[in-house]
DNA sequence: AGCACGCCGACT
DNA sequence: GTCGGCGTGCTC
């Protein structure tokens, strides 16, 4: 009898025994029985027979984990720390079918310029490069070059982009030099086309696999390449638990696929500006110039934002306007007594939408009829603030009435089909003006737009997060990089901090720079953190567990930089405490939440959010 | 008594 | 993470 150690896929749990009379490899996906259930679970090992009663295997399935996947599996647990049956979860397995994987020989037919050819041969002699390159100075066409090279040499390919940027034009232009090499990967996907995708990937059909993170877990064997396009995204940071990022999971996946790793982006992460060697590519294709406009004021529709949005539109042009903040309003406060109204399961502020008369909680979902005095003091009348798109809107609306105006977010545009209908009819010039939020601002190929406007990047700069800066002056650079592209434009920004942002617009990587020696040993990339966090129902065993943990840390010889209450310090009635810490070394960092050996908490690694 | 719900611990 | 067992508290 054979003995195996078994990792229930999905199971927050260490892996359980069971016995087969068959020789199984690791990797393998098996069926078995937990609490008289049947689950997959994956071989991890064979083992003793051990001193309990064993269950049998009950199958062996298809379905399989290459080595490569397994390995990354295994850091991802470590690093990350969780449980390898979860980390196995992010994963599409293998299945056992023929594959025909074979030499493609495809011909894109890309031509690179000088400055190109230099950025590409860079990258070339590289394992891991970062591609600096500006808004329009032809990076898709240096991963495409790269791509070619991949799959004439019978590799496969995965390309990475944000989670909302399965922008149509990049889709189409992959389609059209790959054709059917080429599957898109979306979560929001129907179990059909998931499947379609998984057979082209399992027959060797699909050799490049574009998508948003979780497209680098899918079964492509022979990876030569890993492209992670825009990669100073938020976007690929997991926000629950495993908390990877899928651009660090790039890297290490092409180290151990011996593959090449390319980061692309026109405003890179200082960690990535610093840890990888980079080529700057900076001649723009696009002609136009831009005009930068700054406005020492909160935000506000003014009627000089009026008056230009009406001339560009009158000219048959476009334009874009910026805002951080979805609904109408995002904060609602009593005059009398100064209370906001906050969702009743969460501690933060209730979202105010006028479209259909409710308020809304952006962190749990609670929808409620709109309060017109306050609940606290009973009589006062409530004051809004922070304006958000949907009031925006109403105010183009108001002032402009002739002019087609959309909304781009987050409530609008909840499906791929509608990005991409969107998009159409303001390609088509159906739409005169797009109102959005980040969305806005991620790789979308505007064709004609000559203003844009850039509202409330200082509640942005404002976040008490040593990423702030970093955040607001991106997302001028990447908005911006929106417009002009075949003429002239004007970008006005709404902004108190002009100072900060006329510094450096013209050159991020003076930015880069500075922040670098800003940030000094005090904040990432020059040293490691990681966020513990505490939720829980019952606040004080949130709170005695973080207190409990903090003290076992003490003696571990790493920095506490904080613990207490969490800045949102409630979300869906579960109350939440942190604690940070911080060392030069992610090593001592794992050892030490390893050491204290506990479940009450989840560890987010490298954080890129505090709240 | 009967049930819904929420908490808690086990899962080979 | 998921399930089932068990206690609480409400209703018939």
């Amino acid at each position: 009898m054979n003995y195996y150690e078994i990792a229930i896929i999905g199971h927050n749990l260490g892996a359980l025994t069971f016995e087969s009379n068959e020789e199984i490899e690791e990797g393998r996906v098996v069926e078995v029985e937990v609490s008289r259930r049947s689950k997959e679970g994956v071989i991890i090992k064979k083992c003793e027979k051990p001193a309990f009663k064993t269950n049998p295997v009950k199958e062996i399935t298809d379905k399989y984990y290459s080595k490569e996947q397994v390995e990354l599996a295994r850091f991802v647990s470590s690093y990350y720390v969780c449980e390898l049956a979860i980390s196995l979860s992010l994963f599409e397995p293998f299945c056992n079918m023929k594959a025909e994987c074979e030499k493609a020989n495809i011909r894109t037919g890309v031509r690179l310029s000088n400055e190109q050819i230099k950025a590409y041969e860079f990258i070339s002699q590289k394992e891991v490069s970062l591609l600096f390159g500006d808004t329009g100075s032809g990076k898709t066409e240096i991963y495409i070059k790269a791509m070619e090279d991949a799959v004439n040499s019978g590799k496969s390919v995965i390309f990475l982009i944000p989670e909302i940027s399965l922008t149509p034009q990049m889709l189409k232009r992959l389609k059209a030099k790959f054709g059917d090499l080429v599957g898109i990967w979306h979560s929001r996907q129907s179990k059909k086309s998931r499947n379609t995708m998984l057979e082209g990937l399992y027959s060797g059909k699909i050799r490049i696999a574009a998508g948003p993170r979780s497209a680098l877990f899918l079964p492509l064997n022979n990876i030569g390449l890993i492209v992670v396009d825009e990669e100073h995204d938020d976007s690929y940071k997991s926000s629950s638990s495993p908390r990877y990022n899928a651009k660090d999971m790039a890297i290490t996946y092409a180290k151990i696929c011996g593959a090449k790793c390319i980061l692309g982006s026109a405003t890179p992460s200082l960690a990535s500006y610093k840890n990888y060697p980079y080529f700057r590519l900076k001649n723009s294709f696009f002609s136009g110039k831009k005009e930068f406009v700054f406005e020492a004021k909160e935000t506000d529709i003014d009627s000089f934002i009026i008056s230009n949005i009406e001339k560009t539109v009158q000219k048959g042009s476009q334009a874009i306007i910026f805002l951080p903040t979805r609904a109408n309003f995002k904060y609602m406060v009593c005059k009398s007594c100064g209370k906001g109204v906050e969702c009743p399961f969460c501690s933060v502020s209730m979202s105010l939408h006028l479209n259909d008369s409710t308020m809304k909680c952006h962190y749990c979902g609670y929808t409620q009829k709109i309060d017109y005095s306050c609940k606290e003091c009973g009589h006062g009348e409530l004051g809004v603030f922070r304006m958000g798109t949907q009031e925006a809107i109403d105010r183009l609306a108001e002032s402009l009435p002739a002019v087609s105006v959309k909304k781009f977010d987050r409530d609008e545009i909840t499906t791929q089909k509608k990005l991409e209908s969107t998009l159409k009819e303001f390609e088509e010039k159906k739409i005169s003006v797009l109102v959005g939020t980040q969305m806005l601002s991620k790789g979308h190929d505007y064709h004609d737009v000559k203003l844009a406007v850039i509202l409330g990047l200082d509640s942005i700069l404002a976040q008490n997060d040593f990423r702030a800066r970093e955040r607001a002056l991106s997302l001028l650079v990447q908005i911006s990089g929106r417009a002009g592209r075949k003429e002239d434009a004007k970008i006005i920004v709404q902004t108190l901090n002009g100072e900060f942002f006329k510094n450096y617009i013209a050159d991020y990587e003076l930015f880069l720079k500075d922040e670098l020696s800003i940030r000094g040993s005090l904040y990432p990339p020059h040293i490691r953190m990681a966020r513990l966090l505490f939720a829980d129902k019952n606040r004080e065993r949130a709170e005695s567990n973080m207190r409990h943990i903090a003290r076992k840390l003490e003696n571990t010889g790493i920095e506490i930089v904080g613990f207490g209450e969490a800045p949102i310090n409630k979300i869906a009635e579960k109350h939440r405490f942190d604690i940070l810490i911080r060392d030069p070394s992610a090593t001592k960092l794992l050892s030490a939440i390893y050491s204290v050996d506990d479940k009450s908490f989840e560890v987010d690694m490298d954080p890129v959010s505090f709240s």
